[in-house]
DNA sequence: CATTTATGTAACGACTCTGTTACATATACG
DNA sequence: CGTATATGTAACAGAGTCGTTACATAAATG
């Protein structure tokens, strides 16, 4: 499913951090892998797993690889996370039911 | 990071769906295993998963384990969802900037 | 053209995930 | 008590992940 490889690429800290990098705008491959410490190579491959996940999209001009993010594609795992969201227990209302439990 | 592994908890559709089921309130582990295709014990290991990743917990009664939501555990990721929806292009915004660009 | 620059890919090793079956354990039942 | 029930764990195979270094390719540059 698609929704799979949309958490699965979030579940990654490095991969994060590139889709927030590209929040600011399309971005070179080069200056993308600058500010990390492991290996070009290594954040090619996390810029695939992005590109799969179809969480971004790139587009070649010249030498240069420019990656962007993907109009839309946060919106699936989005709302999952919305719909969770909305069934998920608080910790206000858990205190509270505890509160009313022990009258 | 706990982020990382909340994420790749949520990367896997069986997990999801058990989560959703305990949005209807405590469960048995057998009770949860029962609509699934795969073995008990695989489902077993989801439920570890998430336990590890602080999603659920589980109390012992008896000889059943029940488990249930942990109040609380998806905001950490809930948020980082809402902040990269925030930087996010839609594909309406895309769309407009497409038309003012070819004006 | 020869060389530098910008990137992706291949190959490898060390783990990690997911499902299976077999087994261990503890509690309930008659 | 001896047995059935409810679960977790161990061991294993097959597939995937993540980082590294070495290499391939294509576009700019002088």
């Amino acid at each position: 499913m698609i929704t799979d490889e949309v958490f699965a690429a979030l579940s990654d800290g490095t991969r994060r951090d590139l889709l927030l990098e590209l929040g600011g705008g399309p971005r070179r491959a080069g200056d993308l892998a600058e500010p990390f410490d492991i290996s070009r190579p290594a954040i090619s491959r996390h810029l695939r797993v992005l590109r799969e996940a179809g969480l971004i999209s790139s587009e070649q001009r010249g030498r240069e690889h420019w990656y962007r993010l993907e109009p839309g594609a946060l919106e699936p795992a989005s709302e999952w996370m919305d719909h969770a969201a909305a069934i998920w227990p608080d910790a206000l209302s858990a205190l509270k039911r505890y509160v009313e439990s022990s009258k």
